[in-house]
DNA sequence: CGGTATTGCGCAATCC
DNA sequence: GGGATTGCGCAATACC
């Protein structure tokens, strides 16, 4: 994976460097550090152990820290993507699916049209056997017992 | 008013109980105020221009500031919520346009089948026609028997 | 246990 | 002016 893409600073919505020296604190967000898990959505009760996951508050100055957060926004990056793509694909395969419903649509037509005109042949067949009733009677045709639909 | 808005969204997953007393304002991510650097994130070199938009700084301490993002943050939760639902909806007809797909393909079969039946009666009768041509001759029938139901 | 993939979210630039 | 979109980074998870 190539992973030219920007580094630290340099790309970021205004790409400033930010460097956070310290307060960074980002503050956006909340740092949660301890984060229980709350109780209201999972409730997940935290495991044994709580606090301990980090006890340090992880500084964002530290190395290790940008490199992991390059690697996500990477992944984060790829990950939106595909996400796109797919949705794209859906919408092509929508289309897809329209026009051969529409093909099929035809065909039935079609295929009915030409199931009718057989029909009629059929009764007229009928018709004149009727009016020339002949005894012969070699055999006779059942009707194919299919009505309309 | 203001409080930090909050998401919870009953969905985070984590739904903790985020803190966020304090004011984030931080300033976590950097100020556009000066060489913003386009989006893009490093492509797009900046467009000419622009630089002094606005030249109050900004505060985002202000009152007036956090009700802007107030109230964005809220039109892009609704935003993504319409998205996501959208996209929902566009599988959701993948799905239709499936199940019509078939069965209008189970009806082709039918049609088709029944319009075999059909002229296989029909040139039974032709046969029978150019047999019968005198009605001297016995003719027998020879029922190619080709129904396969 | 360690890393990537997803997901929700807030910010800011833009679109309309 | 102001909501609607969109790209982006962050952090918490989900997933392996």
């Amino acid at each position: 994976m190539s992973k030219v893409s920007q580094q630290n600073g340099a790309a970021g919505v205004n790409g400033i460097s930010v460097i956070h020296t310290q307060a960074h604190a980002s503050g956006l967000q909340q740092v949660p550090q301890l984060a229980p898990a709350g109780p209201g959505g999972g409730g997940k009760a935290v495991p044994p152990s709580k606090q301990s996951k980090k006890s340090s508050p992880m500084d964002r100055s530290s190395d290790e820290y940008r490199q992991r957060r390059e690697r996500n926004n990477m992944a984060v990056k790829k990950s939106r993507l595909k996400s796109k793509q797919k949705a794209q694909d859906t919408l092509q395969r929508v289309n897809q699916l329209k026009e051969e419903n529409e093909r099929l649509e035809a065909k039935i037509k079609l295929l009915t049209k030409e199931l009718s005109v057989l029909k009629d042949l059929f009764l007229e067949h009928a018709h004149n056997l009727a009016d020339n009733v002949q005894p012969s009677s070699t055999e006779n045709s059942t009707s194919p017992a299919k009505a309309g639909q």
